[in-house]
DNA sequence: TCCCAATTGTTGGATGTCAAACAAAACCAG
DNA sequence: CTGGTTTTGTTTGACATCCAACAATTGGGA
């Protein structure tokens, strides 16, 4: 499936990964590394260079906080949301592929028993 | 459900990889390393350190072959074969454990629908 | 107010994986 | 036979992840 996801990704280079703390990042402005790792469950420390990758290729910004000195906010920048929005599109070209043996019903069916069976996050 | 396996392995310090690899070469005894790799879905090389650790842990040995000089036969020991016996029980008893929301129906059509989203394998 | 505890992002060390390169051995074409 | 090609296990370097430790900052209680 990750070859699968490699494949749809392209020439893009983004992975399982980053593809998912875009995603996070877009959903939650202004989103804190530590809640950021905890949403895409990394360590916090896993996170400091996949974000300088992102903030290297001008995807992301970490933009110091005003009210706590400690904290970077995340936001995605125009370069960033442009990419995700492509990336969106093959990611669902990619599940579809994955999917294309099932019938709609069947994928629902799918994805319910898989909800059923997902341990509760510690 | 990585962190539910490694519960239900407790003491024993195995994980879902070396697991496999054991269940392997059980079921096929005498295999060489190229050809457990393919099967566990492994790089060759990843798999020297993890012979190294079963071999110093004497669960595996790796015994050189009398007709190609390149190859290790990989064989349980008595000791790799026991421990893998008690580590069966506990992985029933964890795919019990993940599954114990799903009635024996639900658990047939899950393993039935994933089955046909596997990619074949390259 | 002031010191101690908690939080945040980072660094450093360990581990597991892959890909590329390698030496030894086996195979094969002429 | 012999010289080039393939296969096998290993080594090396790169990378992502975790955990533990750290400095800077914040917050809370005496």
């Amino acid at each position: 499936m990750f070859d699968d996801f490699a494949d749809a990704m392209g020439e893009l280079e983004i992975g399982p990964g980053l593809f998912g703390t875009l995603v996070i990042i877009e959903a939650n402005p202004g989103l804190k590394q530590t809640e950021l790792a905890h949403a895409a469950r990394l360590d916090r420390s896993s996170l400091v260079p996949a974000l300088d990758k992102l903030e290297a290729r001008g995807l992301v910004a970490r933009r110091a906080s005003a009210e706590d000195r400690r904290v970077n906010g995340l936001w995605l920048t125009p370069d960033g949301a442009a990419l995700l929005k492509k990336l969106k599109q093959r990611v669902m070209r990619h599940e579809q592929h994955l999917a294309s043996n099932l019938s709609a019903d069947e994928r629902e069916t799918l994805i319910a028993l898989l909800q059923r069976i997902l341990p509760e996050r510690r």
